[in-house]
DNA sequence: CGGACATCGCATCCAG
DNA sequence: CTGGATGCGG
DNA sequence: GTCCG
């Protein structure tokens, strides 16, 4: 029943050790071209995680042939930003906090923007109305930075910090597997006041999993760990098919000091985006994931599974213990499968930061482009029609095809 | 005034 | 049992 | 809550 533990170990995947098993005939309609030419590419996989590169200059970067009317002016951001508003911001994130507790994800978002604007701000604020002109700051937040400016604080926050129920759901939410419904639903209608208290709940495996290592969840993961995760995984992965491509993304990849979890991206040259709507069950990757689950168990890496589909697994690994030292901590660790095709849009999204993929979105945008997690597609402005998914080998494909210069995942981390 | 604010895989719940 | 809706996380 | 059509 738990779908999620780890299961055959004798997968058949026959095709997964003989690297020149079939060539994929696909008649490729609709969908996107599954060119298996990209692989050339591959070689080059070693992102530059670990790499210090501190480049800077413009890079001498020959202008392709661009449809594009404009060149967006990089936006420039500073990292030595000193925040001037520090008090305001601070009020201004406990209301964001509330609100997405609450479950107002868009309230939060929308403290969240006028945050970022008013932590960019050169110099101290005056005064509400002279908060209003920056963007993402309305009427309502305009009223409240007026009144944080004139006595400290908002009054609404000073009363939600009294607010037992907002701070045991808020508590409750720090459990993994637990967001504002069932937060709210556990101190309603069960009673719950503590973490605790949950202990005698019924819980979810993702809650169960939450509550156990509740503590070690919290803790970030030193770089040097996170680099040890990475060689392991290319081992066990390497061993099982030289093929596979693996690049560990987040904040990790953007060269981070600590990291609040493992985001694992995998492809691997046999497995194409489906070409057509008519099933081929090439069953090739529905098993592929599950492999690699099995053999990271096996290795002893993996102690819980959150959940495991074809695609896209969430569990927990911890590093082996070694007699006499302090023993290692639990850590979440995410590994997704995408078809190759596929991959460079998934590492550029998972590389983030999030502000990052916001602002290159919307660049996206202006140039009649969309950009998602799974291609980089034109998209007509008026009709919204789409086209058909760019040919994308690298992530440099995507920048050049913006028209954007070239920025190492370490330059992506606003 | 009212909709968008990204989208989706997986687990679980719910209705039929 | 099954298909759809919901919660959650990233 | 803010922006935008």
């Amino acid at each position: 029943m738990p779908s999620a533990t780890s299961k055959q170990s004798t997968l058949p995947a026959s095709w997964l050790l003989s690297p020149r098993k079939e060539q994929r005939t696909c008649p490729s309609p609709g969908r996107q071209q599954t060119s298996l030419k990209s692989t050339a590419a591959l070689s080059t996989v070693s992102p530059p995680s670990a790499v210090k590169s501190v480049r800077k200059g413009p890079k001498k970067d020959a202008k392709a042939p661009t449809p594009h009317k404009k060149h967006t002016p990089l936006i420039p951001i500073d990292p030595s930003k000193k925040n001037y508003n520090k008090r305001i911001t601070d009020v201004l994130s406990e209301l964001s906090k509330t609100e997405k507790n609450i479950g107002n994800q868009w309230k939060a978002q929308a403290y969240s923007k006028a945050i970022l604007s008013i932590s960019a701000y050169p110099k101290p604020l005056v005064s509400g109305k002279e908060a209003q002109d920056l963007p993402g700051v309305g009427g309502s937040i305009a009223k409240l930075v007026q009144e944080i400016i004139e006595t400290g604080t908002s009054e609404r926050v000073q009363n939600e910090a009294k607010d037992e129920r907002l701070q045991t759901i808020s508590m409750l939410m720090r459990v993994s597997g637990i967001g504002p419904s069932a937060a709210a639903k556990f101190y309603d209608e069960l009673g719950v006041r503590s973490i605790s208290d949950l202990l005698h709940r019924p819980l979810t495996r993702h809650q169960k999993i939450g509550m156990k290592y509740f503590n070690e969840f919290e803790k970030r993961i030193p770089r040097a760990e996170m680099d040890r995760w990475q060689a392991i995984i290319k081992d066990v992965l390497e061993d099982i098919d030289d093929r596979f491509v693996v690049t560990i993304a987040g904040s990790y990849r953007r060269g981070q000091d600590t990291c609040g979890d493992i985001d694992v991206l995998l492809t691997h040259p046999e497995f194409t985006t489906s070409s057509s709507s008519d099933e081929t069950p090439n069953s090739n990757h529905s098993v592929l994931l599950q492999l690699v689950i099995s053999r990271l168990h096996e290795k002893g890496y993996l102690t819980d599974d959150i959940s495991l589909g074809d695609v896209k697994y969430m569990g927990v690994c911890k590093l082996p213990d070694v007699p006499n030292t302090e023993a290692h901590i639990h850590r979440r660790i995410d590994i997704r499968l995408s078809p190759i095709d596929m991959y460079w849009p998934a590492v550029f999204h998972s590389t983030g930061s999030d502000q990052f993929n916001r602002w290159i979105r919307s660049l996206a945008a202006e140039q009649g482009y969309t950009l998602s997690e799974y291609s980089l597609r034109t998209k007509d402005k008026k009709s919204g029609a789409v086209g058909t998914p760019l040919r994308i080998s690298s992530e440099e494909d995507i920048f050049r095809l913006l028209g954007v210069e070239w920025r190492a995942p370490e330059q992506r981390d606003w």
